[in-house]
DNA sequence: GCACTAATTTACTATACGGTCAACTAGATA
DNA sequence: TATCTAGTTGACCGTATAGTAAATTAGTGC
């Protein structure tokens, strides 16, 4: 018979799911996948307000999925969950793999212009 | 140098992340792992609303995580994208392993009851 | 103490989205 | 044609959340 999930456990990956469910947070999250890296850096790197970033970065590490150290004035974060990189490979390549499939469909419908039919 | 990702990827990485990170379409999705069935089979499955499984199972079909086909006046839906297993797999996992350190933290604390410190 | 910098927090707006009920559509059956 | 059933769609409400600007906190150097 299946084994039905508690809402619970759904309610937990849900949650993992909809962290990285937002363009920012995945920009951040691949800034720092190069290394630990300031605020500061974050900003530059990603291009987005500092008031945005510093709550998207709160936001993450209340997730687990980054932590945070300070050093004098700067606040320093890191990727702190091997998940993340693992499912953000996966859904990457898979996105890769899908534009090279359209682009092989497109390269298939400009051939078609080429013969008849 | 690192790679910087375009914001059109990440965009549609964060789409597919988000349509994951729901409790009741991670609860449908589950009920399709287990092959074909129709909306009713899911709805009671899941015990959700049919109007609201319906919207659910729309939305995963526009997201191309679902296939839609219809005979009679039942309408049956299967996963289509391998993607999702995969993550599923992997998020549920990671829970289920934090889980279980959260039940290994706390024999730890009853024991520390035990004992002298 | 004062000025400066890095980061966080607060207040606010706009928007997206989940859930529910009611209306509607499509197909089967009499 | 009238009716029943399975699903979908639309209207509505409430809530959650992304973004921004302004206020605030924490640490540094004068």
């Amino acid at each position: 018979m299946p084994v039905t999930i508690p809402d619970e456990i759904l309610e937990r990956m849900a949650e993992k799911f909809r962290t990285l469910g937002d363009p920012t947070r995945l920009a951040i999250l691949r800034a720092l996948l190069g290394g630990e890296k300031s605020v500061g850096v974050v900003v530059a790197e990603t291009g987005q307000n500092q008031a945005n970033v510093s709550k998207h970065l709160k936001l993450l590490a209340e997730a687990g999925m980054v932590r945070r150290r300070k050093e004098g004035l700067q606040v320093f974060y890191v990727v702190a969950d091997p998940l993340v990189e693992s499912l953000c490979e996966l859904v990457c390549g898979t996105i890769l793999r899908e534009a090279e499939a359209d682009v092989e469909r497109g390269r298939k419908i400009m051939k078609s212009w080429g013969r008849r039919g």
